[in-house]
DNA sequence: AAAGTTATTGCAAACGTTTGCAATAACCTC
DNA sequence: GAGGTTATTGCAAACGTTTGCAATAACTTT
């Protein structure tokens, strides 16, 4: 069943034309007459017949094909595991088919230190998407500066050269605390990484909701890794050196916060009667779990569609610039 | 900042070389001079060289990439979200890259019928790993029947032309099945969908296991679609409809494990004391779940690397057949 | 029916690598 | 130091498209 790899130009031949025309035929070039047209795509159909990309690129000088790199501190982050970021992933994916490109997945283990060489001038790829800021964005810039068309998913308030798309993190955080003291809580807890630039936005807006109140809320931070299980262990230790002392968290993360669940439910401390929690994503499990979880929701949906277009107007030649997308407070059983 | 691409012609000129010389040099020929090699390779890092990754497929006939299908129908089935699946792709695309390949992510949207025709006709990807088997294989097995280097994540057991690497479901099932039925279980529930190929093994050690201890257990299936949605729904409505009729549930995946769940405790329904619950996959939910859940691990680290090792092999032109990847009951609070 | 337009096609070069083969350089051996 | 062997390099063709330009074919218009 093995058969030789028809080109273009035993196509032609079938066709009775030459290459150029087949291949004006098959780019829907209308110089070429309708019937001739037809007639050569008909006789691609019937042969199974498709061009060699890599011919096609190298000629062409681009790919269309989106390179998506996650960008991960090493172990000390959230992992590439994480639910949230591979539903970013794939949404991502699904906006770039619909716009009629390929997704090569990434991380930095191939690309190396030199995105703009390895993707661009390599030609792997037309353009760059970049899934996290991580908390040193010095290759982003690198590859910015070299001239990649370039886009990230991160905090839209960090100033950059380059555009970013990502939730209101302030905001979110901001509707988050404001959620948990409406229902009663005064004393505070967030869980997370401050110094994580998307986490930054959440923490100052967890402090803005506590400064509108002044006075009334006490207020504590613990700092872990974006992950369920450092969050699991540090609410265990806190509970297990100081007590409860706390009676509503803001975790950074619904992972962050399921974690936290747990090691309260461990202990049959209820939620959210002794303590109200609030997560951020809505991944699907916030909905599932026990009580469910109430959460900012992020639109990763628009915001992978935001993304794609973004970066095909850099690779038209359009300035654009970073955007926010709207969240919601999604209110369940857990404050 | 931006430059013009330096290409091998201009890196061989800087190192007063031909072209040639410079190619052999930066794949590490032997056959030039050392000095001259190393010469090249420190020129080409000093100006950031790289390869135009089209000349070089179109002249190699190869691509040093592997495609992955993500290979669904439509939306009666698990969704492109499962974390899971998404877990397997992203073991997969470690897994790819440890052995310097590329990972270019694709669904049916994109590649079409005909996977063949574009993957490796088209010269995108050099070889093909499907995830997930379906409910019909036609796409698979037309693409293997055309001698696409292919292999697919799925049940092992299922007669193939192309190499399947998976769990040994009827194994999980068996064991998950004897565990419920060793904690006391007596009337078992079934949920999942049969008609899926690698459910329907993990049904067919449910079975098996009852079997075993004929008489003693009583039986009953409930079809749903892999989500934990639909599990939850399903749960509802056979508690509302019927009541208790079960006490021991094997899901045929933790996300529906998680579904039922909490249809369960939203009744007050003790798991595991009313109701003992085993899934299966082991994701990361199912130990931060409360109860924590007792389910059937899979392997997807080392299933990632034979999957690639085995689509290498094929590419080296070895026969390679379909390998069991063992699984683990992991026991915990839900059982 | 000749001249002028316009619609349609083909020629040939270019995209940037890699590699078989021939050529040269470097080294031995006697 | 002549002849032979081996190590090192360069020439030029090939991979399969796309496209500017020139050429031809097919119409108009008078």
């Amino acid at each position: 069943m093995e058969q030789k790899k028809l080109k273009l130009v035993d196509l032609a031949k079938l066709a009775g034309v030459s290459t150029s025309t087949a291949s004006r035929a098959l780019n829907n070039n209308p110089v070429i007459k309708q019937a001739t047209r037809e007639h050569i795509q008909q006789l691609a159909k019937e042969h199974n017949f498709t061009l060699n990309t890599a011919a096609s690129r190298l000629r062409l000088q681009k790919t269309k094909v989106i390179a998506v790199v996650i960008n991960l501190e090493a172990n000390t982050e959230q992992s590439i595991d994480d639910p949230f970021l591979l539903k970013v992933v794939s949404d991502i994916n699904q906006a770039v088919n619909r716009q009629g490109y390929e997704l090569l997945l990434s991380n930095s283990y191939m690309a190396g230190d030199d995105w703009y060489g390895y993707f661009i001038d390599g030609r792997r790829a037309d353009g760059l998407i970049v899934v996290g800021q991580g908390k040193q964005q010095r290759r982003i810039e690198q590859a910015a500066k070299q001239g990649a068309p370039l886009v990230v998913w991160g905090d839209p308030k960090t100033p950059s050269d380059y555009p970013i798309v990502g939730s209101d993190n302030y905001l979110g955080g901001l509707l988050a605390t404001e959620h948990l003291i409406a229902r009663g809580a005064s004393n505070l807890l967030f869980l997370g990484d401050p110094g994580h630039a998307e986490i930054s936005e959440r923490y100052r807006g967890f402090k803005a909701a506590i400064e509108q109140v002044k006075g009334e809320c006490q207020q504590q931070t613990v700092k872990i890794d974006i992950t369920s299980h450092a969050a699991y262990e540090s609410i265990n230790q806190l509970l297990r050196t100081e007590g409860l002392t706390f009676d509503g968290i803001f975790a950074c993360s619904d992972m962050v916060a399921l974690g936290a669940l747990k090691a309260l439910k461990e202990r049959y401390i209820s939620v959210p009667n002794d303590v109200r929690l609030v997560g951020f994503d809505d991944i699907g499990m916030a909905d599932v779990s026990h009580p469910s979880l109430t959460t900012i929701r992020q639109n990763t949906q628009l915001a992978a569609k935001m993304l794609v277009v973004k970066l095909l107007a850099q690779l038209n030649n359009e300035v654009v610039d970073s955007q926010e997308i709207d969240i919601e407070l999604l209110c369940r059983q857990s404050s």
